[in-house]
Formats: C-alpha cells, sequence, structure tokens
DNA sequence: GGTATTTGATATGATTGATAACAATTATCG
DNA sequence: CGATAATTGTTATCAATCATATCAAATACC
C-alpha cells in the first residue's frame, strides 16, 4: 500500500489531475483491454482501496495523519484503558510493528503510554488532550471533504451496501 | 499488502481457521470496540482487500501465482505485441519495479521478451505456451474456488453490484 | 518456588513502492 | 543532416509495510 508518511507530506501533488491514471493512454491511442480483468473483484476492491486510502490521505493532510494512525487514535478513544497489544490486535496490527507507530504518535503528543497498575507489564495507551483535539478535527474533515465524496459518488443507500458488503467479507470471507 | 512470492509458497496456512482475526477476542473477555471505524469506507475496504487476496493466493497456491503476476498473464494474453512500460502502466506498476517481477515471470518460462524490430528500445513481452497453459490453469481455479465463493456468500447480484462501485470509485472518484 | 506465559521491545529480513540516473535508441526540429 | 530532447529498459537506492525470532521484565500457573 502507498500510504506513507512522507507522501502525507505532500499527499496533495497526488489529485486526480497530476496523477497518472494506470489505464490511462500513452499518447499512443490504443488502451489495453483489461479483459477478464475487470471482473476479478479482488483487482477492483485493490484499486478502490488505493484510491480512496489516496484521497483520504489527502484530505487529512494537514493534519498529517494516514489511514493507520487515523484507525488508532479512533480506536483509542472508543477503548480507554487499553494496552497496546489489545489495540495493535484489534486493527490487525502484529505488536513488533505497533511499536514504532506508537513512537510515531507519542512523539508528537497524540497519545501516551501508561504503566498499568494492575499489570506492570503491559502500557495502557491514552490519548491526550492534543489527541482529542486533532482527532476531532480529523473526524470533521474526513465526514466533510472524504466520505462526502463517496456519498456523492455513490448515493447513500449504495454506499450502505457496498460498507455491508466490504464488511462481510472481511468477516465471513 | 501482504501478498509476498514466500507467503504463496505455504499460503494455506493462511486459513480461516489457524489465523487470527484481527477484532478476534484475546481470551479477554471484551472485544475493542470498532466505533465509527465500521463505518469507514476505507477501513472496510482495506480489511475485504486483504481478505480477498489471502483468498486468491491460497486458491491459486498450486500455480505459484500471485494477483498481481495472475493480473500479468491476463494482460498479456489479451493484449500480445506489448511493451513492458504499456504493460506495467496499466496495471499502476512502476517501471523500474515491472523489471523484477518480469524476469521473475520469464525465468518460469511463463513469458518472455522479444525486441521489437520497430523500435529497438522496447520489449515486447509475450506469453509462452507454458505461460498460457498456467494462465488457463490459474483461471479454471480463480474461477472455481475463488469467484465461486464471493459469489455464494454475495449472490450473484450484490457481487455485480459490489464489483460495479469498486470500478466506480477506481475509475470516478 | 519454579516453570511457562504474556507484554513491550529490538533486531532483522522480505516485499512492495517510489525516485534518480544511465545507456541505447528514437523523435524532433532547426 | 545533425544536435538536442524524449523514450525504453535497467540498475541502484531508499522508504514503508509486513513478518518472525528473540529478549527482559512481569505475571500466571502448578
Amino acid at each position: 500500500m502507498t500510504v506513507s508518511k512522507a507522501a502525507a507530506v505532500d499527499a496533495t501533488k497526488a489529485s486526480r489531475a497530476a496523477r497518472k491514471e494506470p489505464a490511462e493512454v500513452d499518447a499512443d491511442g490504443a488502451a489495453l483491454q483489461l479483459g477478464e480483468l475487470s471482473e476479478l473483484l479482488g483487482y477492483s476492491l485493490k484499486r478502490a482501496q488505493l484510491r480512496v486510502f489516496e484521497d483520504f490521505l489527502c484530505c487529512v493532510a494537514p493534519l498529517q495523519l494516514t489511514p493507520a494512525q487515523f484507525s488508532v487514535l479512533l480506536l483509542l478513544d472508543r477503548n480507554p484503558g487499553r494496552n497496546q497489544t489489545e489495540i495493535a490486535n484489534t486493527l490487525g496490527i502484529l505488536r513488533p510493528n505497533f511499536v514504532a507507530m506508537l513512537d510515531g504518535l507519542e512523539s508528537r503528543d497524540l497519545c501516551a503510554r501508561m504503566r498499568s497498575t494492575n499489570d506492570r507489564r503491559s502500557h495502557i495507551v491514552v490519548l491526550t488532550d492534543k489527541g482529542r483535539a486533532v482527532l476531532a478535527r480529523a473526524k470533521k474533515l474526513v465526514a466533510a471533504k472524504h466520505e462526502a465524496r463517496l456519498n456523492e459518488l455513490l448515493g447513500p443507500a449504495n454506499r450502505a451496501a457496498l460498507l455491508a458488503m466490504l464488511a462481510r467479507i472481511a468477516s465471513e470471507f
């Protein structure tokens, strides 16, 4: 996936106009035929996912948050008092990889690790005030710019149906 | 994305039963609340995409093909006489990264590079007989095991609607 | 109490994605 | 024609993601 923190710095450069479309014609007159590729669910899934993440990155660029970072903040806000392993597991992030991720958020004072009093092995991860503020702003940006555009493209009913099917695939496939 | 060639070797290990579900309960009784995360289209999109690729890898494991490799073979079959740049561009692969990918396929005798007679800079990429045979077998596996299961999960109408929306997002968002 | 497990962390490797640069070839245009 | 620009495949290189093994501290289990 292309959701680098570096890319977040100038995510606007990835705006639709300047970007090179995958199947775009190349001054050559004949675009290639996707053929059965367009019937492959996985292919369209990946393409759509890349596009959506790209737009997310762009919309939240002022706050310098990647989708993964945003999901961590959301989860921390919703589930106070949890440790690193619980947060990471819920998001499908491996514990070793979650360490550096938390380091990044903590160095920006968006969250903090606190030793648990019950179990002094675990670090309870808490949102800081700044973290809550950034999350609130991010939510607004996502709702107003990102999800709103998707709603506009698909229509509310289709969007809901899409979401339901994706969730179904993720959990029942 | 986790579609490594190494993973393809033992993709079966990723079968549903043995895998650790992201939001699975951890012997601890309380699963975390996803909250607004479950309303984020990008989140479900990514989750579904990972799951679908995982299953694809598993279904095509006997042929040792990743989704990306399969897409290249499909494209070569459908668009004979094209050079590396055209194939790579269509799939959204950067030219430098496509070199190693082609090396892999060519070393397995699934395709071959031929110098173009018109433009001696370009390499026309052609499917070999073995490539065509592997592609044919892969198509059957994908249709019978992979796409069939998705059809079963969603139903044909929903599957078509999902595909249409994803394609819409990929191309118009 | 002694062993096994869990938690956070480090190190490390593999894979993917992106950019710069280069040689060979071709296109452009004065 | 001939110089310059552009294109093609390639290499090198870097950043980011993902995965595994391992470790010390703390806890759980018998």
